[in-house]
DNA sequence: CACAACTAGGAAACCGGTGTCATAATGAAG
DNA sequence: CTTCATTATGACACCGGTTTCCTAGTTGTG
């Protein structure tokens, strides 16, 4: 069953310094490559560590600094995909260092999620936090962060606080492009399935929708235009009302892929054909974007690189705002946008 | 902006005990609840702490009990929702305790997997692990935990380990009784997409279908059974292996929902309806179950409930022989499954 | 009332690192 | 060959808790 050690305890800096017979602060200079040292007693060091396999203890350091080396992930699920490509995101730009990542899942509507997350950093006494949409646009939660001096991070939609305490996407821009896509492709009747009230990202892709919308001089109509929850059922609401309309529109834009796909079942219900009867672009590029039929032309965040651009800020705060804040989402062009049938 | 308390030092235990004129040794006895101690004393202390705010220092509790409070959770992201899921599950369990949980996703294909995972456990040295399929069946991995001292569970579909280092579900019941509900509409020419090899969920559901087939003494046709990945693309092929044959079965039982929801399509492009021409069961409960059309009838692990449990049997080692070990799965009936059309 | 037995609380060492500052070793200059 | 800088290293206190062990106070008993 391999080399056990069970009960062989853990060796210790004064383990390594006796047996280098030097004193642990040298060997702490060692591992902190402090320059000041003669190469031969760095190398000396060194072997002795690689030969009692010693690995400093990150409580005692964290104490000694009185600061840790955690880093926290505050989320309320808006997309497990996304979360967990944050995880991983997160995880590449830690991997040499000595941080970690704590995932604390909260739920905005409990009445005492702040209470949570102030108990959960107060406890902790995080290092640094990541914040994502949609909590990322509460400033209470930032305050809170303030006031117990932990760093953070807002991840969002569009500017939600000083760029060193950011990192978002541009929402507004990729969709109007999303529509100037449509557009391009002989598009002139579109309509929109917004995200909820009071969600930053359901405001900036109203906003870009109807920037594109503008751009071309195109007829923007009321009753083209319904809101939704970013869930699969508020979805199908949306599309009902929308597609049962006489003058239809030959495309919609659809603010998540949730509701994305449940506009393509009610379109099916309805014996439309997509993309031939109806075009249709998502946005998130979630798994079933691609899963479903047809393929979903939808807008993908750079989650990954957007954890680790945070993360960076997070670590190195000293050059966080030579770090970029805003990384460009991309539209993936797959098969739910063709020519609109007639005309 | 809130109370801002950015230059005050955090209150130690040396802070109460001098307000509260105690030593700290009796502050250290209120917040461990040592239960001798006068009650005008402790609540003294108690008062003080509130008034100043005190919260412990993790970091130093970690040094002085050799031992930290920190779990960490191993994956190799099966599927996002799951570990997620998971994840809000050990949080359910360690919400009102001093742990927190870590994430460390990995990639099971990289040659050192192991390499990293041993790097990140001997740095973080974590109270304990959790290990997600599949990589739970990894038993060098086992075999690293038992070395390195880190307490670990195993979540699996089956056993893998004695029970105190386990919490599994049962696949393979449940399955055969997915094939006893498929009986039950009236199916007896039952077809079946498997997962990978060498994964021990594929195994044990092919297992549970072959009991079923069995326990009704149906015919077992080897062209009805096709071998997949878990992706959907696997399992557009797989199912457009079987769909083809001219003598075709009336219902599949598919090794998890991507493929099913794969399946579905193969079905349609087949002009097959589902559930009339073809009934269909899953296995996962993943969003996208209900967000196909039809909803998928599917098999749902209580993956929060497994979360609990596993984060007690970390926390509580001493009971983790009380807890159960194997939480059962359920059929969730949606509308895929139908009588067949024709005898 | 003397003496044990038990209780509540404190002093000091310790966990395993890091910071500060003093000192030994080295090299350069006079 | 001193003397002074400069560099490399060590001694010791400290981070903020817990453990061990001891003392003083309280209660019970003969």
């Amino acid at each position: 069953m391999g080399s056990e050690r069970r009960n062989e305890r853990q060796p210790t800096i004064n383990d390594v310094a006796r047996v280098a017979g030097v004193s642990k602060k040298t060997v702490s200079r060692v591992i902190n490559r402090s320059p000041l040292l003669k190469d031969d007693t760095r190398q000396k060091v060194e072997s002795v560590i690689a030969e009692l396999g010693y690995v400093p203890n990150p409580q005692a350091r964290a104490l000694a600094l009185r600061r840790n080396f955690l880093l926290g992930l505050l989320h309320d699920n808006p997309n497990a995909q996304t979360v967990l490509n944050f995880q991983i995101g997160v995880l590449d730009a830690i991997r040499d260092t000595n941080f970690a990542l704590v995932v604390r899942p909260v739920n905005r509507h409990s009445p005492n999620m702040l209470d949570d997350i102030r108990d959960f950093l107060e406890k902790q006494r995080l290092y640094g936090v990541f914040i994502l949409p949609p909590i990322s646009e509460n400033e209470e939660l930032a305050a809170l962060c303030r006031e117990l001096d932990c760093a953070y991070v807002r991840m969002g939609s569009t500017q939600l606080d000083s760029p060193q305490y950011l990192v978002e996407s541009n929402d507004r821009e990729i969709v109007a492009s999303a529509v100037d896509h449509l557009v391009e492709m002989g598009h002139r009747r579109i309509g929109l399935i917004e995200g909820p009230e009071g969600f930053r990202s359901a405001f900036e892709r109203r906003e870009g929708f109807l920037d594109g919308i503008r751009r071309h001089g195109l007829e923007y109509r009321a009753e083209w235009h319904a809101p939704g929850q970013y869930t699969f059922d508020s979805g199908i609401e949306a599309a009902e009302r929308i597609l049962s309309l006489p003058d239809r529109p030959s495309a919609i834009f659809v603010s998540n892929d949730e509701m994305a796909a449940a506009s393509m079942h009610v379109a099916r219900n309805k014996g439309l054909l997509v993309p031939d009867d109806l075009s249709i672009i998502g946005f998130d590029d979630s798994p079933i974007a691609s899963h479903i039929w047809p393929p979903l032309t939808t807008v993908r965040w750079p989650i990954r690189e957007m954890a680790s651009v945070a993360a960076h800020k997070l670590i190195d705060s000293e050059d966080a705002d030579q770090l970029p804040s805003r990384l460009p989402s991309q539209l993936i062009r797959r098969s739910s946008v063709a020519p609109p049938r007639e005309k």
